[in-house]
DNA sequence: ACCATTTAAGCTTCGCTAAAGGTTGGGGCG
DNA sequence: CGCCCCAACCTTTAGCGAAGCTTAAATGGT
């Protein structure tokens, strides 16, 4: 299951972040309006948890853009106390739900869950696809064909990462900030020696997928061999 | 299968608790409406017994406000003689059955049953497979071939729980919710321990399914040796 | 007193990081 | 144009420490 976050309180986006993950949800989150627009209409999550206040472009009008782009995915507006009027507004956009900051933990999880019910999402097994590449997100497995093999956390994370982002470069910083966290002090040279750990598994399961590297830029897959 | 009863009567609730455990239920008690909303509001729950008649939040009350922040629950309400205008108020609501005071064990076991059954819940006296393994539930047992043996209530609610969430990860802190509930403070280790038992019972009844360890996120249930 | 459960403690495993040395590629300069 | 040099990138590995495992003793309810 994998949510999206965007909000631009970095510390609150960071905590739900954590949360989400100790229960087992894949999140990415981002920290405005414009860029969480551009990874929503990727189309791949399964539900959105949008602030609605942010700088530059505000949660209602993603929501619209999303929406007149045709993309469905359920959305549960995050509103601080005061913003009632944009929450009504919210809902008449096509929200699906809204909490109120402060919230908490259990509530936040509850409220997901009866979205998620209530949109019927039920997803045999969340596997992500590419070429001949199957990784299943909920279990660190990587298969080809028939082989498959375990992958550790982070190469989970960072494989999912490349293969959301399909044809766009996924820049080191990029990989840093969902890997390690937004603070992290983590260097490039870690990112470059789980790349390599990367490649050797998908060599050793003998896929059609490379990561290529653009220099000064970043990592693509590249499906053909 | 967690139930949740709120009742400001403390012996009938106390006595309902009983009841239930005898029968293989995890359940939590609280005599308020409002700290049952609380604790229905986590969304843990299966079930939950609602006293309609309460100081300060009535169950009613409790029942709508769950309903607006969509937790879809199911609830039976437990309704004094008389109070038959109250109850059809609660089914308006969205409650699923109501059961009059006083009323038997086998009544409340029944409407349970039946309410669970309704919503589509893998009932208690269902057995579990998965691979070789067979997990009835009712009287705990756990068999593999002709070997039988007897677990205990958590041993049989962790390994409920990692059967029916098939190729998912399961993280430990879903594992407490589940086996102590979402306000417990028990600790990483309490399930590690319990993972070692069960691992242990496999093991003596030669099962070929292995519970697997993915480290920083869970545990799987691998069906072949 | 018995049994389920919790706590505690010592032990094992393995993911992560840092570091070091090798490789690649492109800009600049002769 | 071709060679050199440097920065970016790659790969491997050793060691550390967190995460996990196991066993045994303490606790607590019936």
């Amino acid at each position: 299951m994998r949510i999206l976050i965007v909000e631009d309180e970095i510390h609150l986006a960071e905590a739900v972040t954590q949360i989400l993950k100790k229960h087992n949800y894949s999140v990415d989150a981002v920290h405005d309006g414009s860029t969480g627009l551009d990874y929503a209409l990727s189309g791949i999550y399964d539900l959105l948890l949008l602030d609605i206040m942010m700088p530059e472009m505000d949660g209602i009008s993603v929501l619209r853009k999303l929406r007149t782009k045709g993309v469905a995915t359920p959305v549960i507006f995050l509103t601080a106390k005061g913003e009632i009027t944009d929450m009504v507004t919210g809902l008449d956009y096509g929200a699906d739900d809204y909490i109120a900051k402060p919230f908490s933990t259990e509530e936040l999880l509850a409220r997901m869950r009866a979205v998620l019910r209530r949109k019927g999402e039920v997803l045999p097994d969340d596997a992500l696809k590419l070429g001949d590449l199957e990784l299943n997100t909920t279990n660190l497995r990587l298969s080809v064909g028939g082989k498959e093999m375990k992958l550790n956390l982070k190469e989970s994370e960072l494989l999912e990462l490349l293969m959301t982002r399909k044809s766009a470069a996924t820049s080191k910083e990029q990989i840093i900030e969902k890997l390690w966290g937004f603070d992290s002090e983590a260097e490039h040279n870690n990112v470059e020696v789980y790349i390599s750990f990367l490649r050797k598994k998908l060599t050793f399961l003998g896929s059609t997928v490379r990561i290529s590297t653009i220099r000064n830029v970043g990592y693509v897959l590249e499906v053909n061999g």
